[in-house]
DNA sequence: TCAAAAGTGTTCATCCTACACCCATGC
DNA sequence: GCATGGGTGTAGGATGAACACTTTTGA
């Protein structure tokens, strides 16, 4: 405490941008919620909260989602750091930003009710306060960045998928429509799948195999570095 | 100030991996000073400074830089925020690293001398304080990505350059050696560079052509999102 | 039997890589 | 005249994009 005495301090806060994809409407969801205090109260808000003294940066990014969602073991990552001068007008606060993936069938019956946190379509996302639109933007672009470079499609997804699902969901990450006989053939010549002997029969009649991945392949593949592009 | 107030608040601290590329040893190097006040006093250190209350971040990484080397216009851009609970000794720091990419021989008269501050190439680094070294390994792998992505290297060599000096860059940056025919086919491909009239003679009898940005090339470039793998 | 989504191969163009010799010049 | 780094072209392989029809099965 000494040494750097003279020096000013501030308020850290951690804001979490939580995607979560929606099946029925092949989309990217983001995890909104209403504030309840000022200021501005009653907008549509990320997550976030406050460092503590007591706790890591990381740490505190995943406390702060696991009070507000109840989940933990999630996928996330630091996205950056925002500390214009008069981002909050309540305080001189910064914000280092982290997002997360989760899967929304795993999270949303608890915390809908208990946090008022809602599930919003990132075409439908409202305005958000503060500089939190532009993280939103940040972070997709960090997401799409990252499924070009490693798997991590699959944490949006349940453990068993199908490969339209994922097709649809990288489609939504990318906004743009993909060939379905290209991106199978670019997907399992990665050899990081195992086919299960089920189908999936809801969205079709004729039902599509259920797949799940090989954590073992998967661990390969990343310490080999390889390239991700669907 | 009210509204937050039962919040604990932290020092922050910027700190900069600052790379610049020495031609004679074809090789990167980093800025470093070996530090002038406790604790760590003596050691190896990246430039760094603390946050104050009259400035936003980016202000902050840019005056510390300047107040270090007396440069400003530097290509800089946010790496990643570090707060570890017990990464700085001394006390509780959050620090947000920023790297810079500068040109040495602008540089090197002024600081070398007021600060204590010396280039010294990556592969001889010393050991840095706290978690220095991490950042600057976080930063080479940023700049790599970064000279795929965007046309970045050009920050690192004076106004006038030849091909044979940017691929020496290029292969100090990616810690490997390229095909000169290659690499000059797709750079000159990409349609950036001005030819001049006038020939670099120190370091061949033939001589190299000098180039130069066109900068009107470079900004539609930019726009458009092009790729610049070399 | 038909509607709806799953699944399957081939062709063509493009890009990347590997590679070896001549050029200009100062000493 | 020779040593040194600058400059040039091509051929083969790999990769990515475009594209249409058959299969399955529940209603």
């Amino acid at each position: 405490m000494s040494y750097y005495s003279e020096h000013e301090k501030f308020h850290v806060a951690v804001d979490s941008i939580i995607f979560g994809y929606d099946e029925e409407g092949r989309e990217l969801n983001l995890l909104l919620l209403k504030r309840n205090f000022q200021p501005a109260k009653g907008e549509w808000s990320l997550m976030g909260g406050f460092l503590k003294n007591n706790e890591g940066v990381d740490e505190a990014a995943k406390r702060i989602l696991n009070q507000l969602t109840g989940l933990s073991n999630v996928y996330m990552e630091q996205l950056y750091s925002f500390g214009e001068l008069n981002r909050d007008p309540g305080a001189r606060i910064i914000s280092i930003a982290y997002f997360a993936l989760i899967k929304i069938n795993a999270s949303d019956l608890e915390l809908v009710k208990t946090h008022g946190a809602t599930w919003i379509p990132i075409s439908a996302m409202p305005q958000l306060i503060f500089d939190h639109s532009a993280m939103v933007e940040r972070a997709l672009k960090k997401l799409q960045v990252r499924a070009r470079t490693q798997p991590i499609g699959f944490e949006l997804l349940p453990d068993k998928f199908t490969i339209p699902q994922l097709q649809g969901l990288y489609e939504a990450i990318y906004s743009k429509t993909l060939d379905k006989r290209n991106f199978r053939r670019k997907l399992l010549a990665m050899d990081l799948l195992e086919k299960l002997e089920e189908k999936e029969k809801e969205s079709s009649r004729k039902g599509a195999w259920y797949y799940r991945f090989d954590a073992n392949k998967y661990q390969d593949l990343l310490k080999r570095g390889f390239n991700f592009e669907l």
